[in-house]
DNA sequence: TTCGCTTTTGCGGTTTTATGCATATATTGT
DNA sequence: ACAATATATGCATAAAACCGCAAAAGCGAA
């Protein structure tokens, strides 16, 4: 194993878990111990984790000390993992943004082959990194508060594309009202999303669902699949079961 | 095995393994050391590959590597200052990308009133943090190694601009040559900004200067105003002078 | 073909880098 | 405080990179 090597392969470790133990990573690349620390030493001094004994942290994890945004990234991590077991090669894909998304996008399998249409920038720089699958970015006037393309020419440009799945991060979810959002712009792109789609998956962490915002962007029935970080058997889950949505 | 012969297996190799090592490759070839490694310096130099200490990693898998240590930041600072002194309020701007462009959307006033239209995701997120400034993401395939939006729609979308400004980031300018690139797409896109336009203004360090790419962007005629970390009478600038480009 | 010119290649010697090991020191948990 | 781990430091070694040079190969024109 190469020294870049090396040193992208802990970054990769790092984005997925948060952390890495040097013991770990030796075994795994087959080096001493010297070695990983060395490199765990170069990669501190450049700013791309915080060295701590016994391994590394990950920068994001670390800035995000809010106990409770730690315990978000663990469990939108494991969100992505569910949802993206569930994209084949070949798909198209239209997804909003969002740090679930953001997430998903780490969590691909970097053998996938699909296309990825989206209106978020992050997302779409997130889904660049990836080594194979193609992005398309939306364009339009950029809605600062989401981060988000917006306006008639995305909703057109989102017309044009019949896509396999649509990807929603779940601002509010509710068994009456359904989906929804507080920004008109981005309401529009969401459904715009959903009228170009086969299937339609939302995720968000469980704590989004039982809540409502001011507009409304789908109906339960448009949903086809939910994804939170719980077990799909948890009863916090049996009313969305009840409106034919398949929970992962 | 001859030259042309060698660095497409190179090229080859990489693309199936995304990785070589010197050692194998001058085996596999039958040739010294050396020869590789001269082989291996070209390809780097033309930005097809990485080298790195005992080999070379492809281009894809080492992108998602630099993704925040800005090199020369001082001095791209200092470009950024002079760029953002030109801005006017009610301008309408297209630019596009590079860590200078990231530095100049930084260094703009807070109280600028302007519209700015980019195919560089990075770009359009800083100016996004900008309180007033109006962002516009220009949509189409993205291009993974610059992180810039390109194709047909992209130029198209630019085309139905009337810009007052437009920004480039330098690769590299020559007094023959004029501004160069390497990617064809990009040029593209870069080409269609200036049409686009009534001013053109290169920034860029001046390490960019005097080095040419494959694909020509811009005669000298087409540039306006030159910006560099450099004091505007330095005399590496005389030669552009002559041609009628403002230096700042 | 042959001559002159440029480009490419291989070689010897030197410098730099990467890595593992041994030893001394520091940190951590109980 | 003490045992168990982790880290730092210096050193040795092997591999890789670099440099300059001269031989070899490729190429165009007489």
């Amino acid at each position: 194993m190469l020294k870049e090597e090396r040193l992208e392969y802990i970054l990769h470790e790092l984005n997925l878990h948060n952390k890495v133990l040097s013991a770990d990573l030796s075994n795994k690349m087959g080096v001493s111990d010297d070695t990983v620390r060395r490199d765990l030493q170069e990669l501190s001094i450049d700013n791309r984790l915080i060295k701590v004994h016994g391994g590394a942290l990950s920068k994001s994890f670390h800035t995000a000390f809010d106990r409770e945004m730690v315990y978000d990234i663990e469990n939108k991590n494991i969100i992505a993992k569910k949802a993206a077991a569930l994209i084949q090669s070949g798909m198209y894909i239209l997804t909003s943004g969002g740090t679930s998304m953001i997430e998903f996008a780490k969590a691909l399998d970097p053998n996938l082959n699909a296309s990825f249409f989206t209106c978020s920038l992050n997302a779409a720089i997130e889904f660049s990194h990836h080594p194979s699958i193609e992005v398309v970015m939306i364009g339009d006037k950029v809605s600062k508060d989401s981060m988000l393309t917006t306006g008639a020419n995305a909703v057109q440009a989102i017309e044009s594309i019949q896509a396999d799945l649509c990807i929603l991060g779940i601002n509010s979810l509710d068994t009456q009202f359904g989906l929804s959002e507080n920004d008109w712009e981005v309401v529009q792109i969401k459904k715009a999303m959903i009228k170009a789609s086969k299937k339609v998956i939302c995720i968000g962490i469980s704590e989004k669902l039982n809540s409502q915002q001011k507009i409304k962007v789908a109906d339960l029935k448009d949903i086809d699949i939910l994804i939170t970080e719980l077990d799909p058997n948890d009863p916090l889950l049996d009313p969305y079961k009840k409106h034919e949505i398949l929970i992962y």
